[in-house]
DNA sequence: AAAATAAATTTGGTAAAGCAAAATCACTGC
DNA sequence: GCAGTGATTTTGCTTTACCAAATTTATTTT
């Protein structure tokens, strides 16, 4: 059984992955949010652009936005599928937390072959979010994200439920181990105190604390 | 919990891998078997060389023999046992066979950190030996397989005990499917039925079966 | 509209990996 | 002792992926 591994360099799959994420929780991409993301600077980001435009992954608009072909597009959601298989991989099956397995999982991914990938998610038993709750990609289906809300735009005085933590969110690693140290989980219930934009903050009760966050970090938090 | 990622490249790995594994097999190692190993040029050979050299990974001999450094034998050791834990986390908790098993390792070794080793020994509950029976290095312990001999000097009419099929063997997909495919593992018994050194076969029974091999496939698989 | 800020480009590097092809070195056999 | 073979080394060139620093091109803000 020879198999046929992807010819797409590591360093591509960063790429597509972190444009593809930021594409899902803003309307337009630019090279310079991309780069900031990934940690690469302007040049390497402009250099890192035209490769991936020659190949056909991407295009570039005059007005500078960037967006994915149906090819990066496709390459984003595989290495993506893989990144969430290998953090359940990493909490489930080896028992990690949500940050090591997180951080772990971004070297991981990209060594998983379609073998692999096939039989974690047989041994997994087909999950359909990563541990922190992120919807799977499933080839041509929309993301059942669509029906969730980013936390800063809760209304105080209701309960909503945890649904996600996005991939930028989970970059932060200070954020998510606050999350997993509060034991807030997919499923958990928040009730919104209180929202002040003026301030830029917003109050939860989780469980039995109270929690203030930045309305900046709220957003790269989904609930329903 | 930060973890310290080693320095060292896949490649140098690669490198430093291969000529730890064809020390435990010959007594010479030079630098034409490593290129052949490993498929680079030897121009390519030629450089890597000296980039090993040059970060005292290795040190090469006037008569051109190679050896590794204490500081290189470490990081073979590491990734060996590396790619020999991953190789039970595909057969053992992924049910996949040998053969893939060892392809896929060979690329996943790379991404494993000292954290998910250290997790992947404990649920796999220590193993002493790879699928194909290989002594995983242990720090500064020598090598059990000093106690076992290469088949091709096993004597007619005598009984063995399969032990191992050599990293190198390992890289044979022929040789190692030919043997999944007999049911040969660590601990199967086999008869020797005939040597015949002048037409370079050894002649076996392996269960109810009878195999002829070649001396040269023979020197990779160790028996006791 | 001018100034300030942000983004995109250009220019000129670096290092790691790799290849091909030719040249040199070293040993082995006759 | 020389031819031949195998091994090493040199030369020259490629691609990917990065950086810094300077410049140009938007886009805002006042």
């Amino acid at each position: 059984m020879v198999v046929k591994r992807s010819e797409v360099s590591s360093a591509t799959e960063d790429y597509l992955k972190a444009i593809y994420s930021l594409a899902e929780e803003n309307d337009q991409v630019i090279a310079a949010r991309v780069a900031e993301d990934i940690g690469v600077t302007p040049s390497t980001m402009f250099s890192a652009l035209r490769r991936l435009e020659k190949e056909e992954f991407v295009r570039v608009e005059r007005r500078k936005n960037i967006y994915l072909t149906p090819k990066g597009r496709e390459v984003a959601q595989a290495i993506l599928r893989r990144h969430f298989l290998t953090e359940r991989l990493l909490t489930d099956l080896l028992g990690l937390d949500w940050v090591t397995a997180h951080q772990e999982a971004h070297h991981l991914e990209h060594a998983i072959s379609p073998v692999v990938e096939e039989r974690l998610a047989a041994i997994l038993d087909n999950p359909s979010t990563c541990p922190h709750g992120n919807p799977i990609p499933v080839k041509g289906e929309p993301s059942p994200r669509r029906e969730w809300k980013p936390l800063n735009t809760a209304d105080a005085g209701t309960q909503v439920i945890f649904r996600c933590i996005t991939e930028t969110g989970e970059r932060d690693a200070v954020l998510l181990s606050f999350l997993y140290d509060h034991e807030v989980r997919p499923g958990t219930g928040i009730d919104i105190l209180d929202v002040a934009p003026s301030l830029g903050t917003i109050s939860l009760k989780v469980g039995e604390n109270e929690v203030v966050l930045g309305l900046e970090a709220a957003k790269k938090i989904y609930v329903q």
